[in-house]
RNA sequence: GGAGAGGUGGCCGAGUGGUCGAAGGCGUCGGUCUCGAAAACCGAUGUACCUGCAAGGGUACCGUGGGUUCGAAUCCCACCCUCUCCGCCA
């Protein structure tokens, strides 16, 4: 949710940004009921003003029948409050409505498009590896292997579902283990945040494992219910399964008060994510890359606001770490304005080379939703001086299954079919450096 | 699943129809004292919205929604949530 005050002084810049997101607003309408809602709570709030003298004056009197007078009066003050109040609770109720349906404005920096063709590669880091003979992808070696079924899956839950094992079971903890790791030790953040010349502290995240499911009214307030159609819903509690850990996560502090000295909070949780797909039917339907459930690390964290954009930077930076340290090509992507979530301000994603597609697949997601969906969530900072704002949100992947495992899996593959560990990882698989049929 | 208790400000907790936005305590902030600190003492401390250049003024909020009443934190109804005990269970 954006602050009326800034619409009601931006309104071209607001009706642009959803324009180039492809969301139709109606900023005229929304800024003709915000005008008749505040003059009825004008109205509203005088008559409530006259009545609360007029109950003083009752309390206070102590002739019955002056009191019967006064009461008689009091009733006439009423019904005409009761009519005003009604017309103001219906303005309110379409006010809001479009209100909330004003997507979040995008940076100045971020391309304007209508969907994924619009977005721009900032950078490319590593080349892609040029193999002696002819790369599989990663469904051809993890079923020779023996470390992917996806047959046994459908059999028993359904498409898109998945047996991870063996040393790819193994791997996926691996992972955990190691990003956890990195995202725990303030000394490794330190580096990184060095490295990338960023002015933020090295406060290390919080690790979190967090509940599965969510109340709807919760979800909504983190603009992530919709597409309804996009979730796992549980009708006999009506509770959600979550589609990542942000959406637990992001409401931990909601109706609440924060501190400036307690800033930023930075949490890394780890949860499955569970999502329907709906809108992708047929689309990578090989393999592990689009799953109904898969393992999720991610980061979140609340800012100051004059601090949340270089905390992106700094979610990116470690997103490249990541990928640095498991020696795996990758560009960096700025998702154009048809193209981002509603709530985000900037969103930048992280794709790794993936041999056997033989094409950058998207691994990592960086959203930065400046006060967004604080605003929502009535998260706010007090700050030093006494004034309170909304806090400032950003999530990110810190490492995704399922995407990451391809990605090794394709890169790291041998002529034999074999798939060499990457050495980051070897300490947290017991010393073995690499998965071959056994 | 069965039985019970309860939801009040950052926290604890009092308040059962009218000067209650709400006692008291804790916490926090400022001050006095001190070389400094602790203790003690004094003072200030909710949120949101409307209005105003500002000082200020106004309105709402005691889980949520509705009702009774001239007037509701207080009475009635519905719902939501939390906790405790028993049962079951990783």
């Amino acid at each position: 949710m954006l602050d009326i005050k800034f619409i009601r002084e931006n309104p071209d810049k607001v009706e642009e940004g959803a324009k180039n997101r492809g969301v139709e607003v109606d900023i005229d309408r929304l800024l003709e009921l915000d005008e008749k809602r505040r003059e009825l709570i004008a109205t509203v709030e005088t008559k409530r003003a006259a009545q609360n003298i007029a109950g003083e004056k009752i309390a206070s009197l102590k002739d019955d029948k002056e009191k019967k007078e006064a009461i008689a009066e009091m009733r006439e003050l009423k019904e005409g409050l009761k009519i005003a109040g009604q017309d103001l609770e219906e303005t309110v109720d379409r006010y809001e409505q479009l209100l909330l349906a004003v997507p979040n404005v995008p940076f100045d920096d971020v391309p304007v498009g209508p969907d994924e063709s619009g977005n721009k590669v900032i950078r490319q880091v590593g080349k892609p590896a040029k193999f002696k003979f002819d790369p599989k992808d990663h469904v051809e070696l993890g079923e020779a292997l023996g470390v992917i079924d996806s047959k046994s899956a459908a059999e028993v839950t359904g498409s898109r579902f998945v047996y991870l094992k063996g040393g790819l079971a193994l791997m996926q903890f691996a992972l955990m283990q190691f990003v956890m790791s990195v995202l725990t030790d303030s000394k490794t953040l330190g580096k990184i945040i060095k490295k990338a010349k960023l002015d933020v502290p090295d406060t290390p995240f919080i690790p979190v494992v967090p509940p599965l499911m969510i109340r709807p009214e919760v979800f909504a307030r983190m603009a992530r219910l919709e597409p309804k159609e996009e979730r796992y819903h549980i009708a006999s509690d009506d509770l959600y399964l979550i589609g990542s850990a942000e959406h637990t996560l992001g409401p931990m502090h909601m109706d609440e008060i924060l501190r400036e000295n307690d800033l930023p909070l930075r949490y890394a949780a780890f949860t499955p994510a569970f999502r329907r797909e709906a809108g992708s039917y047929g689309k990578d339907i090989r393999g592990i890359i689009r799953l109904h459930q898969f393992d999720k690390l991610e980061i979140e964290s609340f800012t100051l606001p004059e601090k949340s954009c270089g905390e992106q930077d700094f979610f990116i930076a470690i997103q490249e770490h990541v990928l640095q340290a498991l020696k795996l090509p990758y560009q960096v992507v700025a998702i154009c304005t048809g193209d981002m979530g509603d709530p985000d301000a900037r969103q930048i994603d992280m794709e790794c080379w993936m041999p056997g597609q033989d094409a950058y697949r998207e691994t990592h997601t960086a959203d930065l939703m400046t006060d967004y969906q604080a605003r929502r969530l009535g998260t706010r900072v007090r700050r030093n001086d006494g004034e309170t704002q909304h806090a400032h949100m950003n999530d990110a992947t810190a490492i995704a299954i399922g995407r990451a495992l391809v990605a090794i899996m394709e890169n790291y593959q041998k002529e034999d079919g074999s798939i060499a560990i990457p050495e980051v990882l070897v300490p947290f698989m017991n010393g073995k450096k690499v998965i071959e049929k056994r």
